[in-house]
DNA sequence: TGCTCATAGTGGTAAGACCACGGACTGACC
DNA sequence: GGTCAGTCCGTGGTCTTACCACTATGAGCA
């Protein structure tokens, strides 16, 4: 069958398949915003009939559409066109990703891609109430120093504020996309670092530096900074490596 | 309904709705790598009945996974395993940033992330094949200035080459998914450029410079070279703007 | 030896029926 | 009169059966 989306549309002319006809049907509309989240779609056996479908093959449709996020199929209450969110796209990465190896460790590329530019935007565009609330969430972040969860939540926070700071869609969803992979190694860093005073306190300054940077809105010590922040999870990953190769006191 | 592909899985005990059950066991098996690219399904209906649910609740599953690009159904042959591509992601992206106005400048934030990013690494870990592929592709841009359709695919494929020296499998798939989107920007750019000597003289350079500073392996040097590469872009898009806006032998 | 056509297996679609869930209406009870 | 519970209707969820369309395979024929 011919992929779902193709955004050029190959013998148009033709009438394809029932199902993938009725699935563009209810992509093209939504695409052009005729079909608005919140929306509610007909029942199933009235579209089957309008469509000139039956309700098998018209399921397979709006099955896949659910599937892409972008209805909300609710048990005996009917179909919801749902806003378009990053979660899809999160699972499709995750799913791409899947085979390779080193997942974790190379989806931090990806976040230092994105928030390396975000913050040069940042420098740009940021309005106060952007740098407040980042401010707050650095405030947030300090006093949570000894709760790994909180003090999780906390970081992951902070670098949201500033791709949000960014003003750009693009970044942000793909900032969503990958938030998921990020905070399995995320949470399991601020285990390794918990207790850790000067671990802390250098992290601390870190991101206390990232937010000076940012702003002073310059471009080039924000970039900077916060690549020095991303090294101290390169240096701990480095440290837990040799300590692994380290036979002391090693259990098996 | 559930959405599709939690990655932590709620309510494991309890059995799901029969099309998400089949759904999920599809997916998870994908995920493993149980189920390998190229591999045959077994027909539907011999499906069905392994599994213990009708022939259309499996056609939902199915055509759900397929519409994911995981499966591949031909009719009158079966249901084979494809090999994860960015295609969805991409289709997914496109879906996410619809309702969002200016999405074709935005995405070129994304793009900028991504490849500043991609050269640092590629400047630690290209291979000498890497280079000499991204030499080559320098060369054929340069040999093709006067073609707007053959300059712009070097253009792409000078870029790509880059990332793909990077190593790194998440940008390599966050680069493909928003291409789609790039290309529609890239070919109207082009066509603008085409025939002014002064502007296709000043991307030569701009590329030339960019490879040189990835061959000497400096990373501050080559991203800077790459962001200039990148204003010339603004710097058309500003231009356009300004005469857009000259009253000058413009027509309505 | 090569071609052609019948056939079996596959996905694609249709129709009808029933079940499970949610909400709204209506009734009785407090 | 207000509140609660039960019933009914509309909805999605599923099953069954049957038939159509496409593909490949192999047997039969020239």
């Amino acid at each position: 069958m011919t992929t779902l989306i193709d955004i050029v549309r190959p013998n148009a002319g033709e009438a394809p398949g029932g199902a993938i006809r009725v699935f563009t049907f209810f992509r093209d509309r939504l695409l052009s915003g005729e079909l608005k989240a919140g929306d509610r779609l007909l029942a199933e056996r009235e579209l089957a009939l309008a469509l000139g479908v039956s309700r098998p093959v018209l399921r397979e449709a709006l099955r896949s559409l659910a599937m892409l996020g972008l209805l909300d199929i609710q048990h005996g209450r009917g179909a919801f066109v749902r806003a378009a969110d990053a979660s899809v796209l999160g699972q499709a990465l995750t799913l791409c990703l899947a085979p390779q190896p080193n997942i974790l460790d190379d989806v931090l590329q990806a976040r230092i891609a994105i928030e390396c530019q975000a913050i040069r935007l940042a420098c740009e565009r940021a309005s106060e109430r952007d740098l407040q609330a980042i401010a707050d969430v650095l405030d947030a972040l300090v006093a949570s120093l000894d709760e790994p969860e909180l003090g999780g939540r906390a970081d992951h926070a902070f670098h949201l504020a500033i791709v949000r700071a960014s003003g750009s869609g693009s970044l942000m969803k793909i900032h969503e996309a990958i938030s998921p992979l990020l905070i399995r190694s995320h949470v399991e860093r601020r285990r390794d670092t918990f207790g850790e005073p000067a671990i802390t306190s250098r992290l601390v300054d870190a991101h206390r530096a990232v937010f000076l940077s940012l702003a002073r809105r310059d471009p080039d010590q924000a970039e900077r900074a916060l690549r020095e922040h991303f090294l101290i999870g390169d240096d701990l990953r480095r440290r837990k490596l040799i300590a692994a190769y380290q036979p002391q006191e090693k259990q098996p």
